[in-house]
DNA sequence: TTGACGGGTAGGAGATATCCTACCTATGGT
DNA sequence: ACCATAGGTAGGATATCTCCTACCCGTCAA
């Protein structure tokens, strides 16, 4: 839920392609995911759990089945913590652009 | 420089603290970015070390004095890669939005 | 009711991260 | 030339991560 959990959560790919399968495949059970995996289910259950505990992703449960689905709020908490750097890097654009429009008046 | 070193960059605290600095503070030399921390230099080199190998930061010479700055266009990429997931989000947001609009039908 | 299946938890091995102190190089001032 | 200063690198201690196997519980089907 904190940011901190949510850094930490994405700095695995193996968590990032969880979350990938999850947004182009919609909600699947643990099963399922596994199977883009080399790794062995319990493993992949834990990097589920970082997920959860993160609030990237959500459980639903269905009989023995545990359905996990995305949860983008983190992620879009993740673009307000980004915007700063944004314009950071628009300025340098902009910049960049003018220097260029100097070089044409030469 | 990868997607993957600059997630794992992200990942610590302490280096999302130094591109914060960076960008209120502008470019800087080491000493004066280890005064914001707890920690001993080299611990804050090694940290400096991880964002320039991301390509967060760069770094240059003037004198005895190295001075970092930030580089954001890693950080643009990461926007792209948040992209496909704003949509979900928005996806959601005009599921809710229309959920409403249902129940002020009523 | 009993066995098979979905899936979480425990505990351990090995790898990696993060801090430290000690040490080295390079530059600038006297 | 010499010493102080900026800052990187080496190597080690400890903590955390990531994987594994073994085991547990809950649910469905026969």
């Amino acid at each position: 839920m904190s940011d901190d959990e949510v850094f930490a959560a994405l700095a695995s790919p193996v968590r990032r392609e969880v979350l990938r399968i999850l947004l182009v495949g919609g909600a699947q059970p643990v099963q399922a995911l596994a199977e883009h995996f080399e790794m062995r289910r319990p493993s992949l259950s834990e990097h589920l759990k970082v997920l959860k505990d993160a609030g990237l992703v959500s459980e639903q449960k269905q009989g023995r089945f545990r359905y996990y689905s995305l949860e983008a709020a983190p992620l879009h908490d993740l673009t307000e913590w980004l915007s700063p750097y944004e314009q950071f890097w628009r300025q340098k654009l902009r910049g960049l652009r003018d220097l260029l429009d100097e070089e044409d008046d030469l």
